[in-house]
DNA sequence: CGGACCGTTGATTCAGTTCAAGTCATGTGG
DNA sequence: CCACATGACTTGAACTGAATCAACGGTCCG
């Protein structure tokens, strides 16, 4: 996910007052001055490799990560080893809050690409939410839309058909790249296929011949990676009308 | 679901510090100063008869609820009317936090039977937890913890079986029974076999034949809504180690 | 440049759905 | 309090969407 800076630039953007994610990650409608507290919160940065772990099942929890650059996806294994994707996440969204209720984590998070996040100690985050209320409420607010996402991927999983599934999942990317700068009707998928079936509860087989029906439709252009939306307005229809039934 | 208590003693549990379902809500490992605060925040209750909604989606999202008696389940709607169940809720747990992200609810809470909750304001809940730490860490988790219930439903949904799907739900569904100090091998559904199969992504008739199927195999006694655990080893078993590939 | 991974497409199979018919339970109004 | 209607559940038979198995082409990376 390139951040469509020149590498100077890049460089230059070491505080969440000027980080482009701003009004993505926790620091949203606070004054300056509560800014600069969080700014003092968010100590380091890690960066990882593609495929690399930012934290693994089981793992201790101790700090929620706002991704700067790149993207993740998250997973959790079943005993005899089955694996299912459980989201992707882009720039300025939050990981880790699996943590919180255990103290350990029940996910894996994985990098897609080489990426880079924010650490945010939790029990800092905790203390400094207690002072500021502005920050409690987001927080609160960032812990609910994940409630509601899994509930629409529940409702994905449970109730639509593969085409709905995919067009479901296209539309959704679409738009959260969009709400990035980035083009909403053409982009780069960073995740294989098997990843897209298992995060769909489909078999890779199923997404790679639903979008090349997809394509025949005239509903979208895939080439490897690279998806463009041709017709926005279809593939919509697909979610809400069933062909029968 | 009945609290085993006789009326009169029903009627005297009027506070969080002699309800029994101390353990299972808010307030948990809390000083008795701060157990006090908390139950001024609960100030209300309301009962709720069979099939009737505590709240709609779409409607305002202004407090949670915790359940004092009865059960719940939560749905979702897509557009074109198709419906599906998110979860089913019992004592001591939260309704409500699908709200707290856009301000208005997601999904739809509606009693399965007569019931009755607390009712918890949610501005006065997030001052009170700005003031009381363990509050705060306790709200968190209970947040945390519906993010990591929802992704072992989407586990459920995406990769089990329909077999697999229904023996991990009887299993849950004893766990928490059981939790609640009532009989975890003997219990009474209180959903219809098509809501069973709404949550589990199955239609009502599969949900029937397993049913009667893991009766054949003397896994389970079922007699209408009740259900008696037989052989709880081999139940868990179909879960981690499905039939083939 | 070679090998591993990723993706596409086809043929076949199968788990779960759909359609259907009938039983049983519940509760409501006369 | 009974009668009847309605909703809930079970079971069977036929159907189907997606999985499985298989073979092959393309691409990326070391």
């Amino acid at each position: 996910m390139d951040l469509q800076l020149p590498p100077t630039l890049r460089q230059l953007r070491v505080a969440c007052s000027q980080c482009n994610l701003m009004e993505l990650c926790l620091p949203v409608g606070l004054s300056e001055e509560d800014v600069a507290r969080i700014e003092a919160l968010i100590g380091n940065r890690r960066k990882l490799k593609r495929h690399q772990a930012l934290y693994e099942v089981r793992s201790p929890f101790q700090a929620l990560y706002a991704i700067r650059a790149g993207s993740f996806k998250t997973t959790i294994v079943l005993e005899d080893g089955r694996e299912q994707v459980t989201g992707f996440q882009m720039t300025g969204e939050l990981l880790g809050l699996d943590g919180i209720s255990t103290g350990q984590h029940v996910v894996s998070a994985i990098a897609l690409e080489d990426s880079e996040v924010c650490v945010i100690e939790y029990t800092r985050l905790e203390a400094l939410a207690r002072e500021i209320q502005g920050l409690q409420a987001q927080f609160h607010k960032v812990l609910s839309r994940e409630i509601v996402r899994e509930q629409s991927v529940m409702m994905l999983l449970g109730t639509m058909r593969a085409e709905e599934r995919l067009a479901a999942f296209l539309l959704n990317l679409a738009q959260r790249f969009a709400a990035r700068g980035f083009s909403g009707t053409e982009f780069r998928l960073r995740m294989t296929r098997e990843e897209i079936g298992s995060y769909l509860g489909l078999k890779l087989e199923t997404v790679s011949r639903t979008l090349s029906h997809f394509q025949e439709e005239g509903l979208i252009e895939v080439q490897h990676k690279n998806i463009r939306l041709r017709d926005r307005e279809r593939l919509r229809g697909l979610i809400q009308a069933p062909l029968s039934h």
